[in-house]
DNA sequence: GCATTCACATACCGTGGGTATGTGAACGAC
DNA sequence: GTCGTTCACATACCCACGGTATGTGAATGC
């Protein structure tokens, strides 16, 4: 006898598990949700009881993804004490973290349009853009760089270092790329410092 | 009796201008082709005889999106001659362009993960990101800027405009957002100066 | 021990992309 | 001018897949 709400819990985690295997690998239009359901010994019924739709369970998985990111951007931050150097590790920890083809496939591409770019926008803001977005007001209040609208200023970096990661990943070179991005991105930050 | 290569043109061009607003309108996947084609007066064999799928129409739709805003910053950027005042001139330019909805729906979300991340890329850098490297190319030899890697630096800044156009249409007053965009693109690039 | 809930399974429908084939008008050769 | 060919579509059809409505049997609570 398994108690109902372990059974649930397990099949719930087994579909987020097989859907963000196959989100990543196929795309989400590519993917057909009775082939995800069976790859894990279930049927359709199972993932639209726990997730309503296709997109429910696309989303729930692309939420897991940018927490995961989120909380490892976070944790390269605090291993600093001063707000210039969390920014500078946070930064790199995402293209590091962010070069990753499921995050990629998942996070970058196909979440902005199957969720919609304003949906998608609030789920970044409430993971990974937050950061950014608190590091760059803590430089500015530190004086470091000179105040100035952080709103923009986070999404045009937000922005960069998304497309720095697919552009990463597509490089011979992946390690030697994120280098690379990372060398132009501190350039600009340093071209802020007043 | 209207000729025949005349016709294929007119037919050509009435699908494209329908696929275009169809696509800006409801984006890819929610369009449906023979509804494209209706509203030409045309059938759904039609599209196929001149784009052989879907994404073969859409396709061509991306590149002449990209084509007409890749042909304004050029044309803002020209109405300069110092290397700096083009590069200034031409992200002002693709920042007002690209916050044009329709070029946002079917450029920056649809294309990506229709046509994949490599070839959206490929088509993205023989337009607007081709501009953009030659621009800061030229303020490198100029010496306005310190020499440095281009590639990486015309990434983070491309996608750092990208994200920075579905930003400002986003915003209740996109006219200023354009202003505070471009404030702190300005900030980032003026901190390159040597 | 009995009714109820719940976590799925089963059966079914509609939509829409793709394809195979038909057709009539333009076209080139004579 | 006519005759066979080409071509620009139209028509008819297939089927994969998302969604839904309903069934079912085991856990749960009283």
């Amino acid at each position: 006898m398994t108690t109902r709400a372990a059974q649930r819990a397990e099949t719930r985690r087994a579909l987020l598990d097989e859907g963000r295997r196959r989100f990543a690998r196929d795309g989400y239009h590519a993917v057909v949700l009775e082939e995800v359901a069976r790859g894990i010994g279930v049927t359709k019924g199972a993932a639209y009881h726990h997730f309503g739709s296709k997109a429910g369970l696309f989303r729930a998985v692309v939420a897991e993804a940018q927490d995961r990111i989120g909380a490892g951007v976070a944790a390269a931050a605090e291993a600093h004490d001063d707000p210039w150097d969390q920014l500078v590790a946070g930064c790199r920890a995402f293209l590091a973290a962010g070069s990753d083809p499921e995050f990629q496939r998942i996070v970058l591409l196909d979440a902005p349009t199957v969720l919609g770019w304003n949906e998608w926008r609030e789920m970044d803001e409430a993971s990974s853009a937050a950061h950014l977005g608190e590091a760059l007001s803590a430089v500015m209040a530190a004086g470091t760089i000179a105040r100035q609208p952080v709103e923009p200023l986070t999404r045009l970096l937000s922005g960069a270092m998304n497309e720095a990661a697919l552009w990463i990943a597509g490089t011979p070179d992946p390690a030697a790329s994120v280098n690379a991005a990372m060398e132009a991105l501190t350039r600009l930050l340093d071209g802020l410092r007043s």
